[in-house]
DNA sequence: ATATTATATCGTATATTTTCGATGAACGAT
DNA sequence: ATCGTTCATCGAAAATATACGATATAATAT
């Protein structure tokens, strides 16, 4: 955004959208699916099950990581990736506080 | 997006991601709490509460009324915004269910 | 040492988002 | 009828996001 005016925001609403920008690609919602669903974890499996490049892949990942949501660990030539369970709930927590604020119901 | 790749994601993905989407900014996040918070909704009340200039706010509400969680009434001169709760409602039902799915917790 | 495999990053093109000021449209008041 | 108020939309600029192929890196296998 143009000379961005984000840090104008509070650190709570800022962190809010943070999360929200994070899941705001379909290719990222499915993969939070896969990594939930599969055991195995690795890039290549992911790959696989998307309409996506490896490279755009790989994108997709960095930005879930850079939020917290997942987490890769090296193995050997490949990475596995991983859910990070604590980060998400917590994330979940500030998700339901917000909807508790705004919502009548 | 480059030659957009969304539609070959299935449409549940795609409603979360988007929804999402409009909370992906801390000033949609900012609108929507102030909107519960007061009585009076009117676009210049919005205004005078955030750090942006009265064309920007408009477009942030044009984006939270697109995925249906804001609703504007013409008052006059005037426009008063207020939360669809239904719509908030459902969303919230959609991202716990997202939740559930992918969190071990 | 070299080749293969797996993944990240770079460079680049295009699309989208964010922002603003200016303008337009709708209404009420004078 | 004109003026001020309120808000949406337009046009433009800058930033960010999305996507890909090519290349780099790092580990294993030969």
């Amino acid at each position: 955004m143009a000379f961005s005016k984000k840090e104008e925001f509070t650190k709570e609403d800022m962190r809010l959208a943070d999360i929200a920008k994070a899941l705001a690609h379909p290719a990222r919602i499915r993969i939070l699916k896969i990594l939930n669903s599969m055991n195995s974890c690795m890039v290549g499996n992911i790959v696989e099950q998307l309409p996506l490049s490896q490279s755009t892949v790989s994108q997709h990942l960095k930005e879930l990581k850079r939020v917290g949501l997942i987490e890769g660990e090296i193995d050997g030539p490949k990475v596995c990736y991983c859910i990070n369970n604590k980060t998400l709930a917590k994330a979940k927590k500030e998700m339901d506080k917000l909807y508790s604020i705004i919502c009548n119901c």
